[in-house]
DNA sequence: TAGATTATATGATATATATCAATGTATCTT
DNA sequence: AAGATACATTGATATATATCATATAATCTA
């Protein structure tokens, strides 16, 4: 067990590690080597994990709540590209390049964060062939979901948009349960539209007997008109 | 060295092993795993090298000329994700996940392609840190490309976009020499525009003294001026 | 609980961009 | 060189989407 510094503290220390299915193929010497590097924090809805921009030290795992990464386009505007997965590893993408962050996460609901320190995680990655597969992979599957994303935003109509993005959130990030916590603007910066009119197509599936609403949450009433909107949009 | 089958014909076998830098982080017998199972074939201009969806079993390296990297969206639009560079390692995204190609590549001058089997690659990819390192590095690059050109093309207006594609044109694919054999068509799929525009935002750079068009050729003008576009468009 | 702040909603209008239609210009083929 | 095919251009118009202004509801805070 690692003894917790600088006040941060750690309900179970190996929690993701055990938990998580990647982990797995780690020795436990390559555990504990990360490990021991390894620290705990807690974020509150609305705060920020990381910021593009900043040094990146360490790569961080959410075991608790999620978080949406996001990145900052030349004028303000944001761009939501994914929300975290439970013991996914994030923030990689400036681990090989210039170690800075190239994306923000802000935490959506409250939040417990695990940081892995970035040499020891190289470490590791250079030790463990399979490790590293199975990270390249989820590197590429992140890859794959900005590539479809990257055609639906570019090529849809806001309608087709929206649908796509609803369908998202109901299969991957909210796993089938309804999707809660998402304000209208969030829904806007996931589609690349207006505050304004991300509403009003809300409020079109809504009339239109598609979806529910209630707040920050949707429910989807007719997943094949969805899709079929998502299709054709 | 290496005999051909299939009637495929090598000019200079390690021809990209020897020139290209990540390469050179391979022993001997690395290399030489890598061009017992390597193929090469040439593409006229307009051929397609690989295409999204089919089986991917090669990494793909144009060792001469150059081709289009591009994803076809759901209804028949193409949108070009970037250009290759000579000797560098393409069609990465599928072999970790699927084995499928996630993008198409087609021949935008005359290319010789130079083919390295997927399982050859992964297998000395395990066995050499410092090559996966690199490998990771140049995929990392590439996803960062793709999340720049993503906030462009879903932030800024038509003439931002166009200015910002020039530039990377002028800078990243043409190496300061300037822009040749891009159509009007492929200047629309670097945007998210329709071809129309895309010729309308061209003659107003020209008519503005931004730029000098010949065909499908493009020189910049004014450096600075295009800059801002790119900035504040 | 009142007041303040933040999120949502809606209508009127302006603007950016696509679509459609027609024509002109290059490039390829035999 | 003629015809065919693909590529480029332009104008008129329609449509999608953003912007601006304002109102209302929800949430936070002292």
């Amino acid at each position: 067990m690692v003894d917790f510094e600088n006040g941060l503290k750690c309900l179970d220390c190996k929690h993701c590690f055990k938990r998580s299915e990647i982990f797995q193929l780690l020795s436990e010497e390559e555990l504990e080597q990360l490990n021991s590097s390894r620290m705990e924090a807690s974020f509150k809805a609305g705060e920020i994990i990381y910021k593009q921009g900043t040094p990146l030290t360490h790569l961080v795992i959410i075991s608790i709540g999620f978080a949406k990464v996001y990145i900052e386009g030349d004028k303000g505007r944001d761009l939501i590209l994914s929300y975290t997965k439970s013991l996914e590893i994030n923030g990689g993408i400036g681990v090989f390049i210039d170690k800075r962050h190239h994306s923000s996460m802000m935490a959506v609901t409250d939040c417990e964060a695990c940081f892995i320190e970035v040499e020891s995680f190289k470490d590791v990655l250079r030790k463990n062939p399979d490790f590293m597969e199975a990270y390249m992979k989820d590197h590429a599957e992140k890859m794959l979901h900005t590539y479809n994303q990257f055609t639906v935003l570019t090529q849809k109509n806001m309608e087709g948009r929206m649908a796509e993005i609803i369908i998202y959130l109901q299969d991957k990030v909210f796993n089938n349960g309804s999707i809660s916590n998402i304000p209208k603007q969030d829904l806007a910066e996931l589609t690349a539209m207006t505050k304004e009119s991300a509403i009003r197509v809300i409020k079109e599936f809504k009339d239109d007997g598609l979806i529910e609403v209630n707040g920050k949450s949707i429910k989807i009433k007719d997943q094949k008109g969805l899709e079929l909107i998502a299709r054709h949009g």
